[in-house]
DNA sequence: TTTCTGTACTAATCA
DNA sequence: AGTACAGAAA
């Protein structure tokens, strides 16, 4: 049992102790995902546990995928049949099989944030109420926390407090925006985020046979991070687990970041009120961090009320203090970041991947970004604006999406006039109006257009129709990367993209034919077997940000957000951007519950640290564009003091020095621009050049336009035509005016007189 | 219906 | 510093 080998003792126990309840309280850096993995791997090989018997639950991919490669490595390949995986990723699953008990398809779509929040405006526009106060991000917020408590629109609207809470937050109206949104998402068969769990629930209520089934399938069920589940997911893990028992839960109260996404820190701390016999484990050794980090992290920890006793410690050696970088401004920040890394690495010859900088939030990446490559130092950015979420990518899979689901509002809107083909928002509209009127869908609408509208849009509906039925055959008939090579080509999409030849443009082409690798690749991988459309869709649907990691040999410094930091070590850690209303954010002091999952956030991201950790703060930084001025945080007089190396002081010489490429920073781009714009604006021609026609100016009927004619427009004044394009739906006429040169006119809108007969 | 342009607003964290 | 939207012009 060579896998047993250097476990400490209570390691040992939280492996060995495989039937009824258990909750493995796991400080940070003590080996608790060593534990968990372990534990599988024991009870397929000492206890003889199929795999298809085991739940595992964690809360990205990438852990799964990491744990299954370990459990491999003890028990071989029976380690790819646990049920392993993220909530959302493992019910999906499920639903996709029984969720036609619910009234969904199994080829329910998901719809993605952007997806509700653009569903949750158009509702608004729709009720004709004010988007100043229905902003989509709060409206949604709500919903889905609701959701989260397993609160329906039905009990929503009927429970006095829910709606007292949004009276006095003056919207009043966000209970029945919860009811058209649900209605709306459950027409268009597609489940978001939220559903994914909140449907579950609904489906182990009301379905015992289903629910006995699972309950009999998973005889042990174990959950990852348990700190961040919210009710919706205890419900269903308990629920799984009610009638063997056999559930392991691994958490830390200390690492509970996700309250804004529905977590309850009270599901960890009230576990034992659940079990009686419930066995609690807790690993307080920490392997990873020296031990002043240990010790400053706890400082700050416990400054926190809420929480569970533990004393975390470690054997590790004393290390160096923790050092506080000062800049001036955000910019001299990311240079001294960037400055700092190059000669650490340098001096203690390391590799950029022992280096990791973190931040509250996404925007604040900029200015690191530019420092690093100013120095030629390397990095990868986790998280932010991911691949999947590029507009021309969404765009190729809104496509396929709509190919295989045509009930997909989302997909529908995003797609009909894209590339133009005449279809516009007016149109759409009126498509909708007659859905509602006559109580069919959209899409029955749009494949009777010729009942409902005529003329030039209703034929280009049809065309498009015809196009969305044959891509359907082309999935039914075809693997994932054929169809979806097809559908990129035949859509216009690619031709559209292909013929935009600006930089931009040329990467977008690029980021197409990267995607369509990304499908070829998922379809040669082996350890897909469902090779459909619809299979790779519901893959990257779920993906989470830390799992499009692609290139992690390379030698390159990870920037991320703290979020996304959690689980994760680094020999060196930089938390840049120690200021108050950056973190803690601005938005998280109204409560002292708030201020103390700021904290939590504060202690994930020093206990990320191996060897060494900075902290950093701006004297000014740019938000919005402009300059403010920033305080340090009240998170630097957390720790205690003993661990600190006050302010590591930099001369400006010093770091102006390190610059080696020497460019000007500052205002100078903002100043170039400025200046273009006004110059675009002085030159040019002015309402005072333009011409003026006669009293007696008349438009001509310009169905007779031929080249040669002379004309006369109402504001470029005379011309002579010289090319005429009768071709497709617009007529143009080119015309060389006197004063105006030559110009390209839609004949349908421009005013011509003709003076030549 | 489409395209262009100025401006108003924004950025908290994630599946 | 970006971008989403509204309004004008074609």
């Amino acid at each position: 049992m060579d896998y047993l080998d250097n476990l400490n003792e209570p390691q040992l126990e939280g492996v060995m102790n495989t039937g009824g309840p258990c909750m493995i309280i796991a400080g940070a850096g003590s080996g608790k995902t060593r534990v968990l993995t372990m534990r599988i791997a024991h009870l397929i090989k000492a206890k003889g546990v199929d795999p298809f018997h085991i739940l595992a639950l964690t809360f990205t991919n990438k852990a799964a995928k990491e744990m299954r490669d370990r459990i491999e490595g003890v028990v071989g390949n029976e380690a790819r049949n646990i049920w392993m995986g993220t909530f959302h990723s493992i019910f999906a699953r499920i639903l996709r099989a029984e969720g036609g008990k619910l009234g969904y398809p199994g080829n329910f779509t998901i719809y993605d944030t952007e997806d509700s929040k653009s569903l949750i405006k158009s509702i608004v526009k729709e009720k004709g109420l004010d988007d100043k106060v229905y902003k989509p991000n709060t409206v949604l917020n709500r919903i889905s926390a609701a959701k989260n408590r397993l609160v329906s629109w039905q009990e929503y609207l009927s429970n006095p407090i829910y709606l007292a809470d949004d009276e006095s937050a003056m919207k009043p109206e966000v209970g029945n925006i919860y009811r058209i949104y649900a209605d709306r998402c459950f027409k268009a068969s597609a489940m978001d985020f939220d559903d994914l769990l909140f449907n579950t629930n609904i489906l182990f209520r009301d379905h015992l046979d289903v629910l006995n089934k699972y309950q009999q399938r998973f005889k042990y069920v174990l959950v990852d991070e348990f700190q961040d589940t919210n009710l919706s997911q205890y419900l269903i893990t308990k629920k799984l687990a009610a009638v063997h028992q056999n559930i392991c839960v691994v958490g830390d109260d200390a690492q509970s970041i996700y309250a804004f996404r529905g977590a309850d820190i009270q599901n960890i701390l009230n576990f034992e009120k659940d079990y009686a016999d419930l066995r609690v484990i807790k690993l307080e050794q920490n392997y990873r961090s020296t031990q002043n980090i240990v010790e400053a992290a706890n400082s700050v920890i416990n400054k926190n009320r809420a929480q569970l006793k533990k004393n975390v410690w470690t054997q590790n050696t004393q290390g160096d203090l923790i050092e506080v970088i000062k800049a001036t401004s955000d910019n001299e920040e990311g240079k001294l970041v960037a400055s700092t890394i190059f000669e650490e690495r340098m001096h203690h010859q390391l590799s950029y991947t022992d280096f990791a900088v973190l931040y509250r939030t996404n925007s604040q990446s900029r200015a690191i970004e530019e420092a690093l490559r100013r120095n030629n130092v390397k990095y990868k950015i986790i998280g932010g604006l991911s691949f999947y979420q590029r507009k021309e990518i969404k765009d190729i899979l809104a496509y396929l999406r709509f190919a295989i689901n045509q009930h997909d509002e989302q997909a529908l809107r995003r797609i009909i006039n894209l590339p133009k083909r005449g279809i516009g928002p007016a149109s759409v509209d009126k498509v909708v109006v007659a859905a509602y009127e006559h109580d069919m869908s959209i899409w029955e609408v749009l494949e009777n257009i010729h009942s409902f509208i005529s003329g030039r849009t209703a034929n280009a509906i049809a065309d498009f129709v015809t196009m969305i039925k044959a891509f359907k055959l082309e999935i039914e008939r075809k693997d994932a990367f054929e169809a979806a090579t097809h559908i990129a080509k035949n859509s216009g999409i690619l031709r559209a993209l292909y013929e935009d030849k600006t930089i931009e443009g040329l990467n977008r082409y690029e980021n197409v034919q990267e995607l369509l690798n990304a499908i070829k690749e998922y379809v040669d991988n082996p350890e897909n077997e469902d090779k459909t459309l619809g299979a790779f869709l519901q893959e990257i649907a779920l993906l989470t940000s830390v799992d499009q990691d692609n290139n992690e040999d390379n030698e390159l410094v990870t920037l991320m957000t703290i979020h996304m930091a959690k689980g994760l070590e680094f020999k060196y850690i930089f938390v840049v951007g120690m200021e108050e209303d950056l973190f803690p954010s601005q938005m998280m002091l109204t409560s002292r519950a708030d201020l103390e999952e700021e904290r939590r956030l504060f202690y994930v991201a020093i206990t990320r640290a191996k060897a060494k950790l900075y902290l950093s703060y701006a004297l000014n930084r740019y938000r919005f564009g402009r300059l403010k001025n920033c305080e340090p945080s009240r998170f630097l007089e957390d720790i205690d003091p003993q661990f600190i190396k006050v302010n590591r002081l930099f001369k400006g010489s010093e770091a102006n020095n390190f610059n080696p490429v020497g460019q000007v920073q500052g205002t100078h781009s903002r100043y170039a621009k400025n200046l273009v714009n006004s110059i675009r604006k002085t030159s040019g021609p002015t309402s005072q050049n333009y011409h003026k026609p006669g009293k007696d100016f008349i438009p001509s009927d310009t169905s007779g336009l031929t080249e040669g004619m002379k004309v006369e427009h109402a504001k470029f004044g005379f011309g002579v035509v010289t090319m005429m394009d009768n071709l497709g739906a617009n007529r143009k006429a080119k015309v060389n005016f006197e004063n105006f040169g030559e110009k390209t006119l839609l004949l349908s809108f421009a005013k011509l007189k003709i003076h030549d007969s």
